[in-house]
DNA sequence: ATTATCTATAGATCTATAGATAATGC
DNA sequence: ATTATCTATAGATCTATAGATAATGC
């Protein structure tokens, strides 16, 4: 009866098996074996290994890069709290998407061409956001409020301490030891240590 | 004359290849191009393609690990100032080696068993360092020259901090615009960014 | 004699497609 | 009639090895 089941089947079976092993480690046999179909209704959907990764890539793309843009975009609060409460909506939506920083890092970096096509796409998108916070954090500046910074490199610290311990999570568990055992409870210090930092770097 | 250069030939070829392209993306007919040899070389040298490559991620997580280990190792300096030159330090050994952590986390992911043997050799070096870093900046903290903080996420703050921006350069580079364009300028940036941060974090 | 290298090829794997067959919607 | 699925297989690639040949060190 639903005749889209198995495009969708296919979809989703191959977005775990590319963002477990990258494009190369991932196997169009795997995929339609997670999928319940032969391997040639990879091809009968999506034409090539290839397509069906560039779409997984471009949808995962578009994903992370809107994870930013809506955990700081609410206007309502007040600037300090908007960051504190950017900071935890995009921690937050790592959390639940632990993986698709390294799958996008990675696969981007190997294969650059795949990603020209969205440079200008991403810049022009992020550069909204930006002005406006900018913006603000120039006024609250100018009241001697909080300390002058540009925007573009809090961003980045905000991105650096939140994207990183997901990425490295298997290499910092057995120096931190003990406490960072419990994995969820591990996450959430740092995302107090994480909101700690930013306020300490902007607070006069 | 000298018979050990092929081995040194393939090994440096290995190197860059599987870096480039991690371990399911090298093919050993490139490495053994750029080594200048048949790939039955590899063979004869290293048994198989799966040594060969354990060789040279073994060495890159020693070489990785020692770095954050030797950045911070100068007890001759006063805390404050030791911490920002391991910043400094540890900061400019990646800039050196822009694409090791990237490689590293990659891999050990993706194969989490090859890197088990490690995991305890890494926790005890790291527990040298950290407890007698810990001891310094509680005694500080004390006498209420900086705030109390835990070693351990300070140490994680400056690796986060220091390495995300290598890790992720394409993605990072269109959306500061202009003033990442030229490489070398953007990361002296983010150096002092990250040495202002870090100060900030535990300053009174 | 031993060590290093090459040629040739086996054997495994993987992507892609052709062509037959079954299911579905008019 | 059209769309979806399967079987069978072509064709490309890749790792690994066997066995021959050349270089090296006593």
């Amino acid at each position: 009866m639903k005749t889209k089941d198995t495009e969708a089947d296919i979809l989703k079976a191959a977005e775990q098996e590319f963002m477990l092993r990258g494009f190369d480690g991932a196997k169009t046999a795997s995929i339609a074996r997670a999928a319940g179909v032969t391997h040639a209704m990879l091809h009968y959907y999506f034409r090539s290994k290839e397509l069906l990764f560039d779409r997984i890539l471009t949808d995962k793309m578009r994903l992370m890069g809107q994870s930013v843009l809506t955990a700081f975009d609410n206007p309502e609060l007040p600037l300090l709290e908007r960051l504190k409460e950017g900071i935890v909506r995009h921690f937050d939506f790592l959390a639940e998407n632990p993986d698709l920083p390294r799958f996008i890092v990675n696969e981007v970096f190997s294969r650059p061409e795949r990603y020209e096509v969205m440079r200008e796409n991403i810049s022009s998108i992020a550069n909204g956001l930006m002005q406006q916070l900018q913006q603000e954090l120039d006024q609250q500046a100018g009241r001697g409020e909080i300390v002058a910074v540009d925007v573009r490199h809090l961003l980045l610290d905000i991105v650096c301490l939140n994207v990183f311990p997901f990425i490295a999570y298997p290499l910092i568990e057995p120096v931190f030891g003990g406490i960072a055992a419990d994995r969820s409870q591990f996450f959430e210090m740092r995302k107090a240590e994480n909101i700690e930092v930013i306020m300490r770097r902007i607070k006069k």
